[in-house]
DNA sequence: GTAGTGACCGTAAACGTTTACGGAGCCTTT
DNA sequence: AAAGGCTCCGTAAACGTTTACGGTCACTAC
């Protein structure tokens, strides 16, 4: 009831030191099976947890932590970094520094930006695995390094990677799937388009999308999906080709960031105006074709948060040496017209936000939250 | 580059003690203008960031803050005030005594409640202003005597509160607004039912939605709204007699948790079958109704994610001195059939999560984060 | 019998900030 | 001239954990 109960309690009560009072709750060597256990009874007995500010402010470390990612071209990995960011300063003194490492496009150049963190010493990293198969080998020998590694985005699976920050896939699809029912009544032949079907996500993704047409509107047809490999020339040929085939196509859910070309082969076969489609995601040119009532609906998937997360998970493990989730999936936002102002407003403020605590020394400007 | 400015290196450079740079820093009595001012510059100079763990560690200061929310009727306030717990304990031993004050359903004891923490000696409220008049001398009575104040989900204009953490009311209109407009494909009749026209929160929700219909959807046209005052009785029979005069209403939405009677109402008047229902937040009975496609969707208000925030705000706040958002806004979720077993799953997680933190002596859990 | 080797444990100094206390000057009052 | 008050500032002890270092004991090996 009275006061926190402390290492200088229990090594109190037992006769002992806070010394080995400390190796004895973190499994140290050098400490009596006996006395460790008695130590264990008496801390869980007393109620102890640990005063995570002596904690961080003893174990001085300051840690180096790389960010791999890709380069700017859209804003989502620009988002990303600037959550990573804003954790970051959020712990003071203790948010580690971060090294920004990013790799021009897809599968081009990240391969040597993991080389470069390992080398650059970082305790940790946080990675965008454009190519999971490629970077297996180079997480596994981080782990092996005991360099733990977060994924953001997309997994990199059968690696030994700590812990993966991701929009949750299932519900993003089912969303889409609710929303496309519900949008055309029912009834008419849908399409989807993905980057690739070895990409877990992708399938996740296809697999709910299916699941709630068949379950919740049995009468719609799902067409076979679409592989644009992340090229755009060939999102756009296959889509023109799709069009073609099937002119009643009713609507069309883009599962990848590439939304422009479909939406530009819509139009070049004259089929924008009753194709009712549902993209992923948040860029300039998108919010022009959303608020010009082009596309229905947009899947956000929330970057900001996942670089928050990703951090966050990231710096427990470094300083508690454990791990609370494996997987952290996020539910992703709804934006359409009428809600559009205030995801933008958000955007804009993170980037203020993200200027605005590096340029401040000790965060005095009363900026708005930027949760989204 | 090298390493942290700590305030010992500050005292150093200007050969002053860190007693006295840290009395300038924080416009602490008794230090002469001039060296404050040499203090603020060379601060800023070297980029000085003060430690947070120091800081913490060293004013050891044990918050007690209450939590005056409604009793658990609803599975709302539940949510809340896990997340606050879970924010609390995410402190370690910093994470202030937590002493939670229901009162039993609104308008009642609520005034009370405050009262008793004011006499607890409480350095800091989380409060849900049932009847923000009434508590308006509370919050301005809670603010002379330094204690901050945050109100959640609903909040109490002209009071002297710290801050406000809610879901945007704007950007869940307008989303409400965008799918009854594409669900009913862009005409018919509409209904809208809130609590009271003087809660600023509702007419912001309903402003979002009517403009929204107008502008992206002008052929539809919205009734009057209804108000139910947060009676259930109330909100039945207002229904029932909406339905009775307007037998070709295509869609109604509910802003209040109060969806039930409506429903009831719809069922009653054999409307339950063509009438597109929207409604807010998620609770058991709810569930159901999604399940059966009887409710199209809701608009969730991550009540959980309110809790944590608006402990945030309030440790930030009474830590650093400081309140870095006057207005938390969160983006609603949408849930609909596809998708709903994520946010149960989610939610149950976040039940357990809270207990096996309560639990645990140090956290050893490895269960799943609960970002929703 | 002495040196060497472990296993086990205590000691004390960090970490950076906050804050109660006291002291040095200087000016006013009696 | 002594006493008191004021302003400004230095000192040092906290806060709870981590960790490098050293010490004590028992046991083995020569």
């Amino acid at each position: 009831m009275s006061r926190r109960v402390t290492l200088f309690d229990i090594a109190d009560a037992l006769g002992i030191s806070t010394g080995t009072v400390h190796r004895a709750l973190h499994d140290h060597p050098g400490v009596n099976p006996m006395t460790r256990m008695r130590v264990l009874q008496v801390s869980k007995n007393m109620g102890y947890r640990p005063n995570m500010a002596a904690r961080l402010l003893s174990q001085k470390k300051q840690f180096r932590i790389s960010v791999n990612t890709l380069k700017g071209t859209t804003s989502f990995w620009d988002e990303v970094r600037s959550g990573i960011q804003e954790e970051a300063q959020a712990l003071g003194t203790h948010g580690a520094e971060i090294e920004f490492r990013t790799f021009p496009c897809l599968g081009e150049g990240e391969e040597e930006a993991f080389e470069a963190a390992l080398a650059g010493e970082s305790d940790g990293i946080i990675l965008f695995p454009s190519r999971p198969r490629n970077l297996r080998i180079w997480i596994r020998r981080a782990s092996r390094s005991k360099v733990p590694v977060v994924c953001v985005s997309t997994d990199a699976p059968e690696s030994n990677r700590l812990a993966v920050v991701s929009v949750d896939t299932m519900a993003s699809g089912a969303l889409a799937g609710d929303l496309m029912g519900r949008f055309l009544n029912h009834r008419g032949k849908v399409a989807i388009t993905l980057s690739a079907l070895d990409i877990t996500e992708h399938t996740e993704k296809l697999a709910a999308f299916e699941k709630t047409l068949k379950t919740f509107h049995p009468e719609m047809s799902l067409l076979d999906p679409i592989e644009d490999h992340d090229v755009e020339p060939e999102a756009y040929d296959k889509c023109r080709k799709l069009f073609a085939a099937h002119p009643d196509l009713a609507g069309i859910y883009v599962t990848t960031e590439a939304s422009m070309p479909v939406i530009q082969a819509a139009k070049d076969a004259q089929l924008l105006d009753r194709l009712t489609i549902i993209a992923t995601d948040l860029f300039p040119a998108l919010i022009e074709q959303i608020r010009a009532g082009k596309v229905t609906a947009t899947i956000y998937q929330r970057p900001h948060t996942q670089g928050r997360l990703a951090f966050r998970v990231l710096q427990e493990f470094l300083v508690h040496g454990k791990c609370s989730a494996f997987r952290v999936a996020l539910a992703p936002h709804l934006v359409m017209p009428g809600n559009l102002d205030f995801f933008l407003e958000k955007q804009a403020s993170g980037r203020t936000n993200a200027r605005a605590a590096a340029a401040a020394s000790d965060g005095p400007s009363n900026f708005s939250y930027n949760y989204d």
